[in-house]
DNA sequence: ACCGGCCTGTGATTCGCGTCACACTCGCAT
DNA sequence: ATGCGAGTGTGACGCGAATCACAGGCCGGT
C-alpha cells in the first residue's frame, strides 16, 4: 500500500521490520497483538500538527517513520524547540497517563507515518498487563532523564556558544559519527530553528556558525556540517 | 520513637496519617503491606546528600517528613536548583526504573525522615503488581510535566525579573495562599539559592527585590514575603 | 559582649547578545 | 529568464545582567 504522502506503509506492527531496534515497539507476542488492535496507522504530511500544548489527551502517538519537532511556547509567542523525535518514539505519553494536558505541541518535520492509540483504550492496555506497564514507566523515565539534560544545557551555560557547541556534539553523536576522526552531522533545520532549540537569537546562531568555520572547528559540505576539531568543540561545550 | 534529629518517626506506612494525602503511599493495603516489608526508614539531619548525580541508581527515597533540595550541577562548579521536594515525593524513581544514573543531586534541607527502597527490591515490587506499576507511571509523568515547566520558563523568558516574578507565584500558590489578597510567602532559600533555581546572579535577586520593594509590589517581615500587589506581579512574569 | 562567618545591599565596569536594518544567495514557481 | 520568498550573512547599537569590590547586617559560638 502506498499512502497519500509517497511513503510505503508498514501494515502491522507484528511484522513490522524496525520492531527489534526500538523500544517501545519490541513486546511481547499477546501485548503486541493486543496493541495492533487498538491502534489507528495514518500517514502525515510535513508540518502536520499532532496535538498542541495544553491539550486535553486524546491519546498517544508511536513514530513509525519520520521525525517530530517538539516545542513549548510561551503566550507572547516566543517558541522553544525541545527536541526532534524520531521513529520508535512515542509522543504524548506522560499526559495520557497523568491527564494532565500536553506538555508540548507535536508537529511532523517530514513525512511521517504515526500509530494514534486513544488514551481509554492505552490506560485498558496498560492495566492489563504488568510488562507492558512497566515498559511505559521506562519510556517515561527516558524522558524525563532527557528533559533533565535539556534543563542542564540550557541552565547551566553561561554562553550561547557553549550551548550549540553541545547540540551539535549531541547530534554527532546520535549516528555513532562522533567515533569517526572527522563526524558529520546533516543539518535538517535552519538557523532559526536551531536558536529555538538552545534559547537564542537566529542571528547568533548564523554568526557563531561563521566563527566556527572560520577557526577551522567546522566546515560545511553544502546542507552537512563536517566537524574538522571535535576536541576544540568539547572545549567550547564544556568550559566556559 | 524519637529519631537522632529529634524528629518523631513514623513507624509504619500502614498507621501513617499522612497518608492519604500523599500521592504515592496511598496504596491498596496489599501493596502497602508488601511496601512495608522491603523499605527501611532513615532520619536525616539537615544538609544530608541522598545521592549525587551521575552514580549508579541504588533505589527509591521516599520523603515522609522534611523537604529535599534537587539540583544538577556543571563539571565547572556552577549549579541549578531544579526544585525543592516536599513530604510525599519519591526521589530518584525514574533512574531506579530505567537504570540509568540518577540525574540529579538530592540534599535535605532540613531534618527529614525517609523511606528508601533498594534497586532491585523495588523493580521486583513494581513487577508483581500492576496498580503499583501504575502509579509509577503515574509519579513519572508528573515528574516529567514539572520539568517541561521548569524549561518552559527557563528557555522562553527574557528577562531575570520574569523568572523570579514566576518563582514567587509559583511558590504563593503552594499553600493556596495565592487566593488571599496579600498572599505571604515563607523565604527558606538565601538570595543564592534563588538564583540558582531561576539561574541568574545573587546580586541580580537582590537588586530585583529591592526592586519590587520599591515598587510597592512586595514587601517583607522578617523572612516572610508579603505579596501587595499579585497583578503587577503577574503582569511581570508574563510580558517582559 | 565580642568576634568571625554567612548573608544582604549597592555602586562601577564590562561584555554578551538581542534587536534593527539591509544586502546577498539560493531554490522554486510562473 | 524573472521574480519572489525563505534562508543566510554582517554591521551598528544599546540594554540587561554578570562580575568585581566592598560596606553593612544578622546570628550563633565562646
Amino acid at each position: 500500500m502506498i499512502s497519500p504522502y509517497g511513503m510505503e506503509i508498514v501494515e502491522s506492527c507484528l511484522t513490522c521490520k524496525l520492531r527489534s531496534d526500538r523500544i517501545f515497539c519490541d513486546l511481547p507476542a499477546p501485548a503486541l497483538q493486543a496493541f495492533e488492535e487498538i491502534k489507528y496507522t495514518t500517514a502525515y504530511p510535513e508540518g502536520a500538527v499532532l496535538f498542541v500544548e495544553h491539550q486535553e489527551p486524546r491519546g498517544i502517538f508511536l513514530i513509525c517513520r519520520g521525525s517530530v519537532k517538539l516545542s513549548v511556547s510561551a503566550p507572547n509567542g516566543k517558541t522553544m524547540i525541545v527536541k526532534i523525535a524520531e521513529a520508535g518514539e512515542v509522543l504524548g505519553l506522560s499526559a495520557t497517563v497523568s491527564g494532565k494536558p500536553y506538555e508540548v505541541t507535536a508537529a511532523t518535520i517530514d513525512p511521517c507515518q504515526i500509530n494514534f492509540v486513544k488514551r481509554e483504550d492505552f490506560l485498558r492496555f496498560l492495566k492489563n498487563d504488568v510488562t507492558v506497564c512497566f515498559k511505559v514507566a521506562e519510556q517515561l523515565s527516558e524522558k524525563y532523564h532527557n528533559v533533565c539534560n535539556e534543563v542542564r544545557s540550557l541552565g547551566l551555560s553561561h554562553s550561547a556558544a557553549e550551548k550549540l557547541a553541545k547540540l551539535l556534539l549531541e547530534w554527532s553523536s546520535k549516528n555513532g559519527e562522533s567515533l569517526k576522526a572527522e563526524p558529520r552531522v546533516k543539518l535538517r533545520l535552519t538557523h532559526e530553528e536551531i536558536a529555538q532549540m538552545i534559547g537564542t537569537s537566529r542571528e547568533t546562531v548564523t554568526r557563531l556558525l561563521a566563527d566556527l568555520k572560520k577557526h577551522q572547528i567546522l566546515n560545511t559540505r553544502g546542507s552537512t556540517l563536517v566537524i574538522r576539531n571535535q576536541a576544540a568543540l568539547k572545549e567550547l561545550a564544556n568550559h566556559n
